[in-house]
DNA sequence: TGCTCACTTGTTTTT
DNA sequence: CAAGTGAGCA
């Protein structure tokens, strides 16, 4: 009804490419151009057009996109509406439907996902039985091997008879890469799982096997519009294509200068032959709305450095704003405090920490920021690296669901069938491992089979069948209690909680306090499950979810914050101030990548920046725990001098070694860093690490401050006690539970020694 | 059985 | 400088 007005308030271009709807089109976006906002409006603009929002597919690159998106056609159309479109990643969309045809492929509808760490410890597993060298094969580069033959389609038998792949793994000193392949995606299957890949590829393989499966989800969607299409791969590709190819309404969105994930298989050329196909019709926004004119020029100035692209004229009608700064720091803390010193002025200038994002180019980068940021007491949030849901602790409750809702999952079953202990150790473990081996099941079949015919202790097979039955009970709920409810009820009653309890040192607390974060994301998943309809949330509901999701993805919108995260997570994301940090040749542009993409990382994360945008490098920084020396990143004369002010004078070094070189001959990159670094490189104090054997000490004979005796009940502190072998000596302190609790002992000769109860032989004097 | 200590090992980027 | 893996002691 109130078509006219949002209409008006979309430009020329934005304007046809909404109301275009007759074929397949595609839209070229460049930055800031307001995509978005098109595509927000389009699909508005078809369900006041007599599309039904259950007929329309759209696919974003991260949740958080589809959630936003959906929030602001909610407010178009209303909720009522909004809630039934189809909106989501390839990944959670592509995961729907497989849960609803998982037995057509050989899987059920309980299948769990495999994380990058599940899928890599599988592959040492196989690696380890196969007697493979595990030098040779790192789980890392197995693994991208894996996935890059998936995201090229290539199942494991195409694999094997690929002549030229054969031919490189061979001289790559991999030749079993194949087989490695083949048994990971069979045991994958037996264990009722899939990774990430195996989203797309079964869900492609359904479309293949079971035609009229495809057929009925392509007559289902009506309209499909793909978001970031630069960055789709191979099977991402032909998915779309085989979703579209009966009604042929396809809107694809993208911007080729902002491809950024052909390590993941992303290949530029589909958005660039998909502009060259018939009948498609191709629209540009150009008109830039985010940043100053100085920053959109600036970031021209450096794409146009790159031959493969489609050109267009992005231009920004706004202020013209400043210049970007280049800034340049003695070394890595320098370069931070300079950022949080740049930060704290303008924020008393009047801006919000939110206003803020401090972008680079390889996670480990962050925690340098992290402590500078803590100490100067600037709010901070990390996106990504060891995220939340990575956590140890996460990883493990997590597990304990995956367990429940699919026993078959032996990844989840290694994690906590000792955690917390519970007298299961390796020796078990292996037996048990064995015999599924053989038997070619699951543990959990092992579990629940005779224990008797394997060489355990009475007290292995009580240890056992108590973890059996503790996770039994748990799986007779799953249908019965919700998400909400199960989650709680694991947590508690799973011994996690009491080992947790025990003490009260700032880990243990910074761990329930996760735990209590989990609780609640659960509940407000099952809340927001609730609002758009749905009356049984089961706890597989939300496994599924939670797998797909990354701490992008979780709203933390309380304090504003300043942004720290990879260039790769800014995509999408705009920012007031961006601070482009570690801006040094080798590092980013990073060495081993190809640089046209570095460069469009690099326009990226310029682009991402409204107001203004600081480009940083320091001089030196550590590395692999050495001092290397740096210099500028090249990138940063590609902008054209007049759209930048600061430094990079910096002569060039020629001595033969010209990079900062953290290669594989460890020799070459001492000599290259002793020749630099010399004695006459400052070094800040702290960062003179201190003798080992000083730690040991300072670690081992300090009992920790915090001594909350009471809550242990404990009579045993402050007791004098005799011990058979250190003789007499005073309790400090006392802590843990069951098996695990142990005494810190002052002893009168022996020193200061901590004492396991359970094993330590003492008498208590009065 | 399990934790602590020492050792090796390795760095893009992510759903 | 991590984080992860393998040998001694309680």
């Amino acid at each position: 009804m109130a078509e006219s007005s949002y209409l008006d308030e979309l430009n020329e271009s934005q304007r046809k490419a909404v109301l275009y709807n007759d074929g397949p089109m595609l839209v070229i976006a460049g930055a800031g151009s307001g995509k978005t906002r098109v595509l927000t409006y389009k699909i508005a603009y078809l369900l006041d057009h007599g599309y039904e929002p259950w007929s329309v597919l759209a696919l974003t690159f991260t949740n958080k996109a589809a959630r936003e998106m959906k929030e602001r056609i909610a407010r178009q159309v209303g909720i009522d509406r909004a809630r039934y479109l189809w909106m989501g990643t390839f990944h959670s969309i592509f995961s729907r439907i497989l849960r609803m045809e998982a037995e057509k492929i050989g899987f059920t509808s309980s299948f769990t996902i495999y994380d990058s760490a599940d899928s890599k410890s599988l592959i040492d597993e196989i690696v380890r039985e196969m007697e493979l060298d595990i030098k040779d094969y790192r789980s890392n580069r197995v693994l991208s091997l894996i996935s890059n033959a998936k995201n090229r389609l290539l199942s494991p038998e195409d694999y094997a008879k690929d002549k030229e792949q054969r031919r490189i793994d061979s001289s790559h000193s991999v030749p079993k890469v194949y087989e490695i392949y083949s048994q990971y995606c069979i045991r994958c299957h037996q264990r009722n799982v899939m990774d990430f890949d195996d989203l797309l590829v079964y869900t492609y393989q359904l479309f293949e096997t079971h035609p009229e499966i495809c057929d009925y989800y392509a007559s289902y969607f009506r309209y499909i519009l793909v978001d970031e299409y630069q960055d789709t791969n191979l099977v991402q590709h032909k998915l779309v294509l085989k979703l579209s190819s009966k009604h042929r309404h396809l809107c694809v969105v993208g911007d080729d200068a902002q491809s950024i994930y052909s390590f993941r298989g992303a290949n530029i050329d589909f958005i660039l032959s998909f502009a060259r196909e018939r009948n498609v019709r191709v629209f540009k926004l150009e008109q830039n709305y985010r940043s100053t004119q100085t920053i959109v020029n600036a970031s021209n100035s450096l794409i146009n450095k790159n031959e493969n692209q489609i050109r267009k004229n992005v231009f920004s009608e706004n202020d013209k704003g400043e210049p970007l700064s280049i800034l340049r720091a003695f070394n890595d803390i320098d370069e931070s405090e300079i950022v949080a010193n740049t930060i704290i002025e303008l924020h008393h200038k009047g801006y919000a920490y939110n206003d803020f994002a401090v972008l680079y180019r390889t996670n480990a980068q962050s925690t340098c920021f992290e402590n500078t940021f803590r100490k100067k007491g600037v709010p901070y949030q990390i996106f990504g690296g060891t995220s939340f849901y990575q956590s140890k602790e996460i990883k493990n409750i997590i597990a304990y669901f995956r367990l429940v809702v699919n026993s078959d999952d032996d990844e989840a079953f290694r994690r906590i069938v000792n955690y917390p202990t519970r007298g299961i150790g390796d020796t078990t473990f292996v037996k048990l491992k064995n015999v599924a081996k053989q038997k070619n099941v699951s543990l959990w079949k092992i579990l629940c089979g005779d224990l008797n015919e394997m060489k355990l202790t009475k007290t292995n097979i009580t240890n056992l069948h108590r973890f059996r039955e503790l996770i039994e009970s748990f799986k007779r709920d799953l249908t019965v209690k919700d998400a909400e409810e199960l989650g709680h009820d694991i947590i508690c009653n799973s011994g996690i909680i009491g080992n947790l309890n025990r003490g009260l040192t700032p880990e243990n607390l910074s761990q329930l306090a996760k735990i209590d974060n989990l609780l609640n994301d659960i509940k407000r998943f099952c809340e927001k499950k609730r609002n758009d309809g749905s009356s049984n949330i089961f706890l597989a509901d939300y496994l599924m979810e939670a797998a797909l999701l990354t701490d992008a993805d979780r709203d933390d919108n309380d304090v504003p914050k300043v942004m720290l995260m990879t260039v790769h997570s800014a995509k999408g994301l705009e920012f007031s101030n961006v601070f482009v940090v570690g801006m040094e040749d080798g590092l980013f542009p990073d060495v081993t990548s190809e640089v046209e993409e570095e460069r469009r990382l690099f326009y990226v994360a310029i682009t991402r920046a409204e107001t203004h945008c600081y480009l940083t490098y320091a001089k030196c920084r550590y590395r692999y725990g050495e001092l290397i020396r740096c210099h500028p990143s090249p990138f940063l004369k590609e902008i054209d001098s007049c759209f930048r002010k600061g430094v990079i004078e910096e002569q060039v070094y020629n001595s033969g070694i010209s990079q900062p070189h953290w290669g594989k001959d460890k020799e070459l990159s001492l000599s290259g860093c002793s020749m630099f670094d010399g004695g006459e490189m400052p070094q800040e104090p702290h960062r003179f690490v201190a003798p080992r054997k000083l730690r040991k000490i300072d670690s081992s004979s300090v009992p920790a401050s915090s001594s909350v005796g009471q809550m242990s009940g404990d009579s045993l502190e402050g007791k004098h006690i005799e011990h058979e072998r250190f003789g007499r000596g005073v309790v400090e302190k006392v802590e843990g539970a069951g098996d695990n609790r142990k005494a810190t002992v002052r002893f009168e000769n022996a020193g200061v020694k901590q004492l396991l109860l359970k094993f330590a032989r003492f008498k208590v004097c009065e």
